[in-house]
DNA sequence: ATCCTGTGCT
DNA sequence: AGCACAGGAT
């Protein structure tokens, strides 16, 4: 099955080689860095993690310092993130990969994916960036671009809709360079793709072939459910 | 497939 | 106070 999805990937690598966001985690992508930096970017701006994942980084250099880590020091390293629950589940799956995994990250996407606080998302951002797995990490990002590329109207909300995208974009991540396609993707839903109001179309990579675009239907896709009317 | 959770917006 | 958001858990 061809779709415009397809036209995506080389203009959009091409993009992302000139564009993409410099930060930390992705100088060095090891999966711990890789690990630690997406949970702490849930929910929270790359611009507030920054500075937490410095510090974090100082304390805890590997997953066996995470994994023996005095409570309290972690507790108040991630003081002012919020979303504590992140926080215990990074060191309950720190101490998963030392008792089960010998201390070594485990490469295996179910394995990834069984670990404390890491669900579909972060597992393929994971095996995609540090192991250079083709597996696409669908979030709010990568659904709103491949909704509006495609012109789909398919609701991303439901599981039905969130398994038809991962599809679309499972047939047309490259296999040579999977991590950095989901960041291109990640970066131009951040940057350009935006969510709210008018996308920066004139800036995307995707302009000459993006469906929503020819069709002026930014505003409209993706497609979520109806909202509940407000007071 | 549905529910849960903490946070920030309105 | 109530809702929306964005992921994970069950």
């Amino acid at each position: 099955m061809l779709n415009t999805l397809s036209f995506l990937p080389i203009p959009l690598l091409q993009w992302y080689g000139e564009h993409a966001r410099d930060l930390p985690w992705r100088r060095e992508p090891t999966p711990y860095r890789v690990w630690v930096s997406e949970i702490m970017l849930q929910q929270t701006r790359v611009a507030a993690v920054l500075g937490y994942f410095a510090k974090f980084m100082d304390a805890f250099p590997t997953v066996q310092d995470l994994a023996a880590a005095p409570e309290d020091q972690l507790m108040k390293l991630w003081q002012g993130l919020g979303y504590y629950s992140r926080a215990r589940n990074l060191q309950k799956a720190a101490r998963q990969i030392v008792d089960t995994f010998g201390g070594v990250f485990p490469t295996d996407y179910g394995d990834i994916r069984s670990l404390a606080g890491v669900g579909d998302y972060t597992a393929a951002a994971i095996a995609s960036i540090s192991f250079g797995q083709p597996v696409p990490a669908v979030d709010g990002n990568l659904l709103r671009v491949a909704a509006r590329v495609m012109g789909d109207d398919t609701d991303i909300t439901t599981t039905q809709g969130k398994r038809h995208f991962t599809a679309a974009l499972q047939e047309i991540i490259p296999l040579d360079f999977p991590g950095q396609f989901n960041q291109a993707m990640m970066d131009l839903g951040a940057m350009v793709c935006l969510p709210n109001g008018a996308p920066l179309c004139q800036q995307c990579p995707a302009e000459a072939f993006c469906q929503a675009r020819k069709q002026g239907r930014t505003k409209d896709l993706p497609v979520r459910p109806a909202k509940k009317p407000r007071r």
